[in-house]
DNA sequence: AACACGGTTGACCATCTAGTCAAGATTGTT
DNA sequence: AACAATCTTGACTAGATGGTCAACCGTGTT
């Protein structure tokens, strides 16, 4: 029986402040240690519940995992869905750019908890990716090839161009750590330039 | 006790044979499940060993891990190594990038072996990040940094580009799955038309 | 105040997992 | 062939982990 994912009550304060709590807490926690690598407790103790009352709250493990990722696939696509073909190409994509290392930068654990999932070969988003995420890529990437065919943006493959501002703005979130740790203790922010350096990027790639 | 790292007794050609074995297994395991998510018996299967006789010749899981990453760590600054000051520029960066790239392609489990350490945190290789890399990155910024104020490249923050660099030629080994699924059932190879994007993105980046 | 329902938890269980060990099988050397 | 060293494994242990449950506590409603 699932417990949050009925939809006939509805929920009480406590409710919906434990169920945050919790999520909130899953979500430091799985987004650092991967799936298995995270443990119930670790997640009760993060969240100051005790076990028995985060299994009173979700049906499991992997009902909390999922509730995560579910959440979370939204707001995944809305940036994307944001382009409009009816806009001006460069302007669209550079603000999608920002748009995602925004995201890169406000919500990293968001971020590592999917870069968690696909490393190890999205065994619990296969529905999404190839589902809906698919559709929308597809879609935007003819959009794109348009505006190319226009001569209105360099001609490139347009879905290798879509991957790779996906590669260079989650790269500051996922990899958060490789940063901090090679530029060493003085760089505070490891996203400090990142967004100067996308802008000349994809400025240059993008005008033809 | 180390096991394999006395150097004292020179190894037999069934060490030689079942180290190598057991090493390509845990690659296998580790890189697809990350450090936690991995089982020794998983390992012991994937291996077609037993769980004691893979414990005969590496003092636990944590040593597994430990020499398939020291294995690594080498190959991984390699490529980085190889930039010449004294070549030219444009040259000497494209290479690096294809290099890298290539790597990506022919070793993808290596590389996610990796992936799965840094979106964690990096809590098994700080010392080589913060040693050994952050040495090297820092000599080959300064050659970049150099190139530029020569004009010989485009005025880049070389930090952000070497960065920008391992973000976009990993994202194919690391996020395979999810080009793959969004991609579809056609593609074969997520790799296909990489080499040329790449090519151009760089080629029109450094061109000053 | 008393009741009912929602919320909380200590103690517990079954299963999984890293690691041990002693006994047996294989291999190389003389 | 016989011996020693290397190699292999079934059976086991201790501890971790996901999940259960019966009993207890808090809160709002009458």
């Amino acid at each position: 029986m699932s417990k949050t994912t009925s939809p006939s009550k509805p929920q009480t304060r406590i409710q919906k402040r434990n169920i945050m709590i919790i999520l909130d807490a899953a979500l430091e926690v799985f987004s650092t240690y991967g799936f298995r690598g995270t443990t119930l407790d670790q997640i009760a103790r993060q969240a100051g519940l005790s076990k028995p009352n985060v299994l009173y709250y979700f049906d499991g493990k992997e009902a909390i995992h999922l509730a995560l990722l579910s959440q979370l696939l939204e707001t995944w696509l809305d940036p994307l869905r944001a382009i409009d073909p009816q806009g001006d190409p460069k302007t669209e994509l550079m603000r999608y750019i920002r748009h995602k290392l925004q995201m890169s930068r406000d919500f990293p654990r968001e971020s590592r908890l999917f870069a968690n999932e696909i490393v190890q070969g999205a065994p619990r988003m296969e529905a999404f990716l190839q589902g809906d995420l698919r559709d929308l890529v597809d879609e935007k990437a003819s959009v794109i090839q348009v505006w190319m065919e226009e001569g209105k943006l360099t001609r490139l493959d347009p879905f290798h161009l879509i991957f790779s501002i996906w590669a260079l703005t989650q790269h500051y979130a996922d990899f958060e750590a490789q940063i901090r740790l090679v530029r060493g203790p003085n760089i505070v922010q490891p996203h400090d330039g990142s967004e100067d350096f996308l802008d000349q990027l994809f400025q240059k790639l993008l005008t033809p």
